[in-house]
DNA sequence: GTTTTCACTGGGCATTTTGTTCAGCAGATC
DNA sequence: GATCTGCTGAACAAAATGCCCAGTGAAAAC
């Protein structure tokens, strides 16, 4: 599963002006809405976009600390310790990890005070052993996809150069 | 900025099907499409909704690989470290901490053994003393907003009970 | 070298959705 | 009691979508 470079700017596109459309989409990259509509099924059935639900903003909900947290599991109560944590809507996100931790999850939180709850919650678990919390000062770069897209789609390039702009059609 | 519970079923509702539409969300949330509009308007104006913009997965990409880097900088190194690594596009996410690192980021890569490259390239760089890695093995939660969009639409709802089935219209 | 396959073009058409506006109504506020 | 605000239900033109088609050129298969 690779992208070419349409496939790379219609995603480009798309994440700058989501509401665009197809048909305008289609317009502004010179193409076939046929086209662009083809291009967007395949990006999405073949998984690369899983789809296009809101990005809400946890601060703008009332919840402007974000923390990140290092846990060290008791052995065998990994199942436990991710059941509980799906369980509390302020964990945005859980992954299992090598290195010297087990799971790094990523919480929010009300207030720093707040953050302190939700950590009790968190780490007030059995199968927890240590936790370790970095609290988010800054965001310098928020979580992005379009350079990785672009990259992806320039790497593809290489590989299959594609057509070279059908005269007609 | 808070959300009623209106605005709550609504997120919720686009999160799980974001191709629905208004129209579409107006009738299933039993409302006018006016009212609808006039509440996505205002969580968009409002910051709640950042935008609609695809999820692109990176595995798909051909970027299976995550892992999340803790990186110590050197004093007044910050504003350089923050330009280096936005401009390596498997820097997904990058945050300022408080705690043991000086900054977390995402990143992703094409293996294991590429993760190296990108390690080398994150890390090659003068401001960062030390780094610490941990490669993501599984991702129990991803990242998730609905649960907390339900707990935010839930307390507002008690501090602002919200009009009581308007009888008519 | 010839045939087949495939993606793209450009068009048409019915249906749906959007953008916008309007008057009327009810709860909350003053 | 008067005003403000948010919701309803409706209308309309404009736009987008879903779906169809034949034609074309490049690449792949034979």
């Amino acid at each position: 599963m690779g992208i070419d470079r349409l496939d790379g700017q219609l995603l480009e596109l798309l994440a700058e002006e989501p509401r665009i459309g197809v048909l305008e989409a289609s317009r502004r990259l010179g193409v076939a809405r046929g086209t662009a509509q083809a291009r967007l099924d395949r990006l999405t059935s073949g998984g690369v976009i899983r789809g296009f639900g809101p990005e809400v903003d946890p601060a703008a909900l009332g919840y402007p600390v974000t923390a990140f947290a290092t846990l060290e599991i008791k052995q065998g109560q990994g199942a436990d310790v991710r059941a509980h944590l799906a369980s509390v809507p302020e964990v945005l996100e859980l992954h299992t990890t090598t290195g010297m931790g087990d799971m790094l999850c990523r919480l929010v939180a009300r207030s720093n005070a707040d953050l302190q709850r939700v950590i009790d919650l968190v780490v007030g678990f059995d199968g927890i052993v240590r936790a370790s919390t970095a609290i988010v000062m800054e965001n310098p770069v928020p979580l992005r996809i379009v350079p990785l897209v672009r990259q992806a789609a320039r790497d593809s390039d290489t590989v299959r150069p594609g057509r070279t702009t059908p005269t007609t059609g």
